[in-house]
DNA sequence: GTCTATAAAAGGATAGAC
DNA sequence: GTCTATCCTTTTATAGAC
């Protein structure tokens, strides 16, 4: 147990942050409210925007929650391609996490938007640790020399995102076995000539 | 010049699909409204909705007279890949579209939405598309048999989507150079053992 | 930290005139 | 086919009390 000034506060946060996503789950990002989450969380609207200033500050918070969670769970110290897989493989457990991804970055997509600055932090940080991946692939020898680099991060991540959208509309798709079919593809490539 | 009781209907309807796309290019799909696209092409929203009973609708048939035109331009009479890949250059030319048919298919990914029917089919029909162009080019040996022809229309697909939102964030995303290296992979891989 | 109250805006939709 | 007028709903956000 959490103790301090902030206690509280805290956990009421952590509460907000778990309750939209189930709120974000059945109604889509586009038609849940803050006022739908507060209630649920036992706040009045106005008292839910004492903790997150408006709803893209929300929205933007219980995402970057997760990757920091993801990362000690799948990435940490070092991360690798089954990490990554891994990652995947957990989000067909939140499917209101996949939801707002996929809905919320495709809205803050527009360069005004608030959230904007903050996907492409998350765009860059995720090519670096898919970068990582690759080149100690190579080292190990696990994977040739023969990559663009640049290349595949772009296809991974790229069939990362659509895939999810795939599984939203149809959960039996098997995004970890799609990406393994495309990292295998990345492999194969790279080692010729 | 159509003649006839529905030319200027026809016309109207198709100023509005078209000046749709400029106000979603750029307030995005979640902050354009209809009253604004209405006012542009000179309308009230009243008057609108004389013809697209809803936002859904409009969106929904701003996104299918794309797939007409795109199909008969690039796709008829059989698809190829090179087909494909003149679709995906093309977008990289209506900023628009591609935010629309980005942000609105991840929103319409809800069961409950009314354009959720829509992207099903859409995407069936993709995904016919594209097993017809790997099997044609298996039947002419530029692909050999071991392809999963599901998995590889998957991740064309998935990437095709995902693509789309980098290049969103980013116009420096090179969407056909990157589905090339995919078909590149996928190609290596159908000759292996 | 949370509530009440309220603003203020905007959105989509409809009825009925022309 | 389009307008006027209007409705109703919903949403986010703020001010100030407790």
């Amino acid at each position: 147990m959490k103790r301090g000034p902030y206690a509280k506060g805290a956990a009421k946060r952590e509460e907000i942050l778990s309750v939209a996503l189930e709120v974000v789950a059945v109604k889509g990002c586009r038609k849940a409210s803050n006022r739908e989450i507060a209630e649920r969380v036992g706040l009045t609207q106005a008292g839910l925007m004492h903790h997150f200033a408006s709803r893209e500050e929300l929205y933007q918070e219980v995402l970057r929650a997760r990757d920091i969670r993801d990362h000690e769970m799948f990435f940490a110290p070092d991360p690798t391609i089954e990490g990554f897989f891994a990652v995947i493989a957990h989000n067909a457990e939140v499917p209101g996490l996949v939801r707002l991804y996929v809905e919320f970055s495709a809205e803050a997509s527009i360069p005004e938007h608030p959230a904007h600055a903050f996907f492409l932090e998350r765009y860059a940080w995720l090519r670096d640790g898919l970068s990582g991946v690759i080149h100690r692939a190579q080292d190990s020898g696990t994977i040739g020399p023969a990559v663009d680099v640049s290349a595949a991060v772009d296809l991974l991540v790229a069939a990362a995102d659509g895939l999810q959208l795939q599984w939203l509309n149809d959960h039996a798709v098997d995004m970890v076995a799609r990406l393994r079919r495309l990292w295998e593809g990345i492999v194969a490539v790279s080692h010729a000539a």
